[in-house]
Order: C-alpha cells, then structure tokens, then sequence
DNA sequence: AATGCGGGGAG
DNA sequence: CTCCCAGCATT
C-alpha cells in the first residue's frame, strides 16, 4: 500500500467533488431497492446512455417488482431485446419472482443479496451501498481503474483484484458509502478515463501515482485481446404475402438464450461463398439475397446469408408467424433485426 | 484463472 | 479498426 496516500481525504474529496457534479441520470431520483437493483442489471456492461431507455421501459410497464414477477418471461424477453447479455433477463425475472414469493422486500444484507440470480460481488454491493446505506465497496471497471492508478498498480485490473479491492475498502467511507462509490464511476466515465484522462481538472489529483508518472493512460495495463474467427451462417425468411414471416424461439442458455431468431443452421467456419439452402426448415423455391448481415460478437464474428421464400400456410412445428408491426416487441436480437431489416428489403 | 456472453459509442 | 462499458455464471 502507497503510504503517500490518505484514504480519508480521498472520500471527503471524491464526495464534494459528486455534490457539484454528479451527472444526472434517471436512477438516482429514488433510493427504492427495485429501480436500483433494476438499474444496476441494466447497467452491467452497459453504458449509461444505453441503459437509460429499457430503465424507463421497465419502471413504466413493471413499477414494482411484484409486477415484474408476475410478467410472463416473453415479455421480459420483448423488453430486454436489442440490450445484449440475454441471460440478465432470464436472471432478472427469476429475481424477481424469489423477491416477490419472499415478501416482496430485497434483503439489504450484502450477503443475501449476492446470493440473488443475477447479482455478483459488484452488484450486491452497489445495491447494499446504494438502496440501503450500508458501508459497501462495489468494484466496477470504472473503479479498478481509478484505485489502480490512485495505487499505480500498472499490471492489468485482472492481476491484481485482491489488491484492488484492498485499497478500495480502505477508501470507502463509513457513511455515504453509496454516493462515494457512484462518485468514483462518474469521475471514471468523465475525467479518469480509460483513454486521456483529464487529471488536470481530476478532484482526486492529488497523491495520484499514475498523475505523478506523466503517462496515467498505462494505469493499469490493457489485457492481452484474442483474435476473433470468421463465423458463417444461413438464415431463412419465410413470408406469407401479407408480411408474416416465419420465427422461432432460441434455447434458453447460451449464445442469445431465449431470443426470437429467423431459422437457419449452426454457424461454422468457412466461406459463406459455400453456405447453401441445406439448412432450410423446409423445403421450398429459396433464393438466395444478393446482400449478407455481418455482426460481431465478443469472441467471432459472424457472417449471415439469406434465402427468402414463400411461407406455408400454417406454421411449422415449433415456429410461429412474426407479423411486421410486431418485429420491435417480439424480441428478436439485434443480430436478427438486422437480418430480418435486411430480407424485407 | 479463463472463458462465454451483445451491442453500441468513441477515438 | 480497437477499446470498453455501473459484470455474472460456469468451468
């Protein structure tokens, strides 16, 4: 631990600065348990801006968690569609169905709470901080980043979390814990960002390592990035005349768990010059579309062909027919709505 | 400790 | 193009 730092004044200074500055975001209008739990979900590797409007969308269709328990998980589906990290919403209902059959009250014990689906270590500790008062010490990346730089811990946040949240403890205050900790994520996002940070208008300037080195960009080191294979793939449109078009349901675990999708094959390696119609859900006079759909996920990225066709009658097994004006709330993906944009031309 | 898991905005 | 966002669950 740096001794040229006092932790004390560090708290006093990142909350005077949160008292001017705070930026004003839509959550912060309540301490109700259940928007900040539900805005903390919303949050986890989400920005604030991105957030914001599915945030509005819940608290207007669901405004208590009572509520959102009793929704059926096609719904929470539907709203969740587009945000990305689908298994948060399966999460999010199955939350809310154990608060609301315990009562209807979330525990404030930071313990309990991280027991919750959904909540790890960073969540329930914001909620304890955030919804209960509670001397809790959340660590998002905003977080890791300003104490590994306060510390000038150089290695990257990944090799040295016990570190981290060590020096972070020692910084969070007895009271205001909550503000403290949203204090640092806003200095995070606006002044001691990932990339040029502004340490110059910085409240926590002073007794900074990283500010002190000349070079704070390299606190902490970025991890080593993996390449991203070329995934290929089909998708099948099948419409009747009035629009419809045929869609089915993902499986509930991984990849875009519980998502509506076109239906197609796996994706594989290879050519998309070499994806044929093999994979229809049926037989029919497909034709294959000039264009494709590209979208890159977190470890590939995908390329889609399309083949379009006309629909049968009645639905296949285990599909059901999409009508045009319910393509927004059916909860397709943003990989399928770009597809789907695509084969409707 | 490593890996899988979306989508979008900023540089 | 790369990086990273108010991380969690699983292995």
């Amino acid at each position: 631990m740096n001794a040229s730092i006092a932790p004390s004044r560090v708290a006093a200074k990142a909350l005077a600065w949160f008292d001017r500055h705070a930026r004003v975001l839509p959550w912060r209008d309540a301490p109700d348990p259940y928007r900040v739990w539900l805005s903390e979900i919303l949050l986890q590797q989400t920005t604030t801006t991105g957030a914001a409007p599915y945030y509005a969308e819940f608290l207007r269709r669901w405004p208590d968690v009572a509520a959102l328990a009793a929704a059926p998980m096609e719904e929470v589906m539907s709203a969740f569609a587009g945000l990305g990290y689908y298994s948060r919403a399966r999460n999010l209902h199955a939350c809310a169905k154990t608060i609301a059959a315990g009562g209807g009250a979330f525990p404030a014990d930071e313990a309990a709470l991280r027991a919750l689906p959904g909540v790890g270590p960073y969540t329930a500790a914001a909620i304890a901080a955030i919804a209960f008062g509670q001397p809790a010490t959340p660590i998002d990346g905003n977080i890791a980043r300003i104490v590994s730089r306060l510390a000038g811990f150089s290695a990257p946040i990944a090799a040295n979390r016990r570190e981290i949240e060590a020096f972070a403890k020692t910084l969070t205050p007895p009271r205001r814990a909550g503000d403290f900790a949203q204090s640092l994520m806003d200095i995070g996002a606006t002044i001691c960002r990932p990339r040029s940070p502004a340490c110059a208008t910085c409240p926590l300037h002073e007794g900074c390592v990283a500010a002190a080195s000349g070079d704070p960009e390299a606190f902490p080191a970025r991890a080593q990035k993996k390449p991203r294979p070329q995934k290929v793939g089909a998708a099948f449109f099948a419409a009747r005349p009035n629009g419809a078009f045929l869609a089915r349901r993902r499986p509930p675990r991984g990849l875009l768990g519980a998502t509506m999708e076109l239906p197609g094959g796996e994706w594989r390696a290879g050519d998309l010059a070499d994806v044929g119609a093999q994979d229809a859900p049926f037989a029919a006079a497909w034709t294959r579309l000039p264009g494709r759909v590209e979208h890159v996920f977190t470890h590939f990225t995908l390329r889609l062909a399309l083949f379009c066709a006309e629909a049968p009658g009645a639905a296949p097994e285990s599909m059901v027919y999409v009508a045009p004006d319910e393509i927004e709330s059916a909860g397709f993906s943003g990989l399928m709505r770009k597809a789907i944009a695509l084969a409707r031309g």
